[in-house]
DNA sequence: TAGATTGTTAATCGATTAACAATC
DNA sequence: TAGATTGTTAATCGATTAACAATC
């Protein structure tokens, strides 16, 4: 019998309990409590520990967890020890505030590379880096071996971009543009809509 | 025995078959097929049928669904029939990007106002629009009745001016600071958070 | 020690899937 | 009509919660 699979959906919540717990740290705090954890981010205690129990025992009875060792070992379960490199195809708005975004730090991804398909757009500066021309996309993530990246182009050409990127051996895509992506087994995906967030509060707002 | 309460879960696919829907519309398509929508979107056929019959029923036997009746369907039930009026809060990279958004046509939402603390940008032009001093932003935001606010402050103070947005009289907040807001029960929040999303796909890049 | 809190088991709850009669 | 596909029921599967012995 072999060790069940972690559900997607714990994985789903480990991002946003390391937040939080990142968030404690930089105030300072040492250890919290699956009830104060939980209330932060708006789960229930059980099931921050039913979640936490999957990867081993962090904590201790009477005491709770250590923040610093459940960071460090949260960082390790999502392979975040390491920094990820990661390119931004589509200097648009979006990619370009995507570029700049400051919250990559400690969290394990740097931004190293742009692309534009627009030769008014290629060659300029953005941030740290010169945008570079997508025609040759697909060669320069090959060679610099990157296999996450962020997608800002606009939706008509999201699914062919997309495919590039998976070509050029990216297996990790947040994509900000509003369309489904069809992509190869193995491929991830994450969305970010904001239309889709805003209309999953209209609904309640009656 | 009243009506039983839609699941959250349900509420949350619905702004993503919509899209696709949306999507199949504007290529002139006329009908589709649980089945069809299900591949899509990613979601089995059964689950489809089953949303969607929470809400009436929407297909025929034999047919379909009209993508237009649907799509209109869809728009009701999530109450965006209506375009609803948008602040944005917070004036850096995100901000600027966000405001100047071209995807919520036919979403069911616009930006109306734009605010900032910081006083070099204030009186600036982003997008259609002047940026307004967050001193005001209660009074600016309540007199304009508007109940949607994306927020793209420093996590710093993004509790602080979540807080100040209730008060005004928001009660969705689409929430780009990375960082959790403790708001009152019945104000909705929906957060966006890149490393969030990046994080949820390196656990599974080994 | 006494109090607090974990990790885990069992019970409950809810969501997904399978299957099919109804019917377009 | 024959084929396709819905809406719905029942069965299955999975996730959450409650509870508590273990123990720090």
């Amino acid at each position: 019998m072999t060790h069940a699979e972690t559900p997607d959906i714990i994985v789903s919540r480990l991002p946003v309990y390391l937040r939080a717990l990142q968030h404690m740290q930089e105030q300072g705090k040492q250890t919290t409590s699956s009830q104060e954890l939980g209330e932060w981010v708006g789960v229930s205690a059980a099931q921050i520990r039913k979640d936490l129990s999957q990867f081993g025992g962090f904590g201790k009875q009477g005491t709770g967890y250590n923040i610093g060792f459940l960071v460090t070992s949260l960082r390790e379960i999502l392979h975040i020890q390491q920094v990820w490199d990661v390119a931004v195809v589509g200097m648009g708005d979006m990619g370009h505030a995507v570029a700049r975004y400051q919250g990559f730090a400690n969290k394990g991804f740097r931004v190293v590379m742009l692309f534009d398909s627009d030769p008014k757009k290629v060659g300029t500066r953005v941030g740290d880096f010169i945008v570079r021309d997508a025609a040759n996309m697909i060669a320069d993530i090959h060679e610099a071996k990157i296999q996450v990246a962020m997608l800002c182009v606009p939706a008509n050409v999201a699914q062919a971009v997309s495919k590039q990127l998976v070509e050029a051996g990216v297996r990790a895509i947040l994509n900000y543009a509003p369309i489904n992506l069809l992509v190869p087994d193995g491929i991830r995906v994450q969305y970010i809509d904001p239309a889709v967030g805003l209309q999953r509060m209209t609904y309640y707002l009656g």
